[in-house]
DNA sequence: TTGAAATCCGACTTCAGGAGTCCGATATTG
DNA sequence: CAATATCGGACTCCTGAAGTCGGATTTCAA
C-alpha cells in the first residue's frame, strides 16, 4: 500500500545514473539493465515513455541509446511519475477517474478534507528533483 | 496508484461520523453502512479492527454497536491507516518487507534518497487528525 | 426463557492492475 | 548487408484489493 511502482523506481534509477555522468552521454537500455539487475524489456518500455515525453533523447541503431534530454535540476519526481504512470499520484480514486468511478461519491464526507492531503502530497513530489537524489 | 484503500476510506468516514456526535454515543455498523452506502460486511470488519486496537469501543448484543474510544483530536490518520492496513504507508516495498523482498536491493541507488520522501510522508499523515476532517 | 439484534471471525470468490515476457518491425552504423 | 539498437503491441502470470457468505457468540427485552 502506497508504494510507488517498479516502473517508476526503475525509471528513477536510470535517470539518476544518467544524471551522474556528463550531459549528453549515451547509455543503452541493455547496459543499464545489466548494471542494476533490472529486467531489460521493462526498463526499455519505461525509457521509451520518457523519450516520448522528451525528458530523455533516444537514438536508434548501432551505437544508439538514451541520453538525458533536459536539466536534472529541473526534472521533478512528480513529472517522472506522471509520465510513467500516465497520471499524477492521486490519493483518491475519484480525483483521477471522476465522480462516476466511486459508488459512494455523493455520500462521501472525506473527499474534501482529503484535498488538503493531496495538495501537500503534490508539493512533496514537486519539490524533489532528480539532481537531489544523487 | 498511490490511492488509499477503500477500507481506510470507509474507516475514516465512520470515525468522522462518530466524532461529529457526542462522545460515547453508540452506532451500529448496519446504520453506518446504510447512511453512507458502504458494504456492510466490509465496514464491519474495519470497525472490528479498530475495536481490537482500542480506538473505538464495541458492545455486542441488542442495542449494541460502536462508540468512539478516544479523543478525535489525538486520533491521527496515520494510526488509522496503520491499524486497518496493519502497516504504515510505505513508499518502497523494501521498507516494509525487508531487503529480501526486492531483487535489486543491493544495486538500488534510490533507496536512501527516498527515505526523505518517506519521512515527509509520515509527517503529513501524522499531523492530520480525525477532528480536522470534520 | 426464548428470540431478535448485534458483534465477531474465518473462509471464500471475483476482479483489476502490476510485473514481467515475447515477438516482430524499424532505424542506424560500419 | 549484417549487427545492434529502439519501438510497440500483445500476451501471461500472479498478487492483493474488494466484496461476499455462513456460522458462532453475546446481550437485552419481552
Ligand atoms: S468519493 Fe470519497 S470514497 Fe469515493 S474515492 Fe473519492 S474520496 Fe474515496
Ligand atoms: S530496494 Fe530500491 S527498488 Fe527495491 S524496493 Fe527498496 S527502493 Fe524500491
Amino acid at each position: 500500500m502506497f508504494q510507488l511502482s517498479k516502473k517508476v523506481e526503475y525509471g528513477l534509477i536510470a535517470l539518476r545514473h544518467m544524471a551522474m555522468h556528463p550531459m549528453g552521454q549515451v547509455f543503452t537500455a541493455k547496459e543499464l539493465a545489466r548494471e542494476y539487475d533490472v529486467p531489460y524489456e521493462l526498463l526499455a518500455k519505461v525509457l521509451q515513455k520518457l523519450a516520448r515525453a522528451g525528458i530523455v533523447h533516444s537514438t536508434q541503431g548501432v551505437r544508439g541509446g538514451y541520453a538525458l534530454g533536459s536539466d536534472p535540476r529541473a526534472m521533478t519526481v512528480a513529472t517522472v511519475i506522471q509520465i510513467i504512470e500516465e497520471e499524477k499520484p492521486m490519493i483518491a480514486e475519484c480525483y483521477v477517474e471522476g465522480p462516476d468511478s466511486c459508488s459512494i461519491f455523493d455520500s462521501c464526507t472525506i473527499r474534501k478534507p482529503l484535498g488538503k492531503v493531496q495538495r501537500d502530497l503534490n508539493i512533496l513530489f514537486d519539490k524533489m528533483t532528480i539532481h537531489q537524489i544523487i
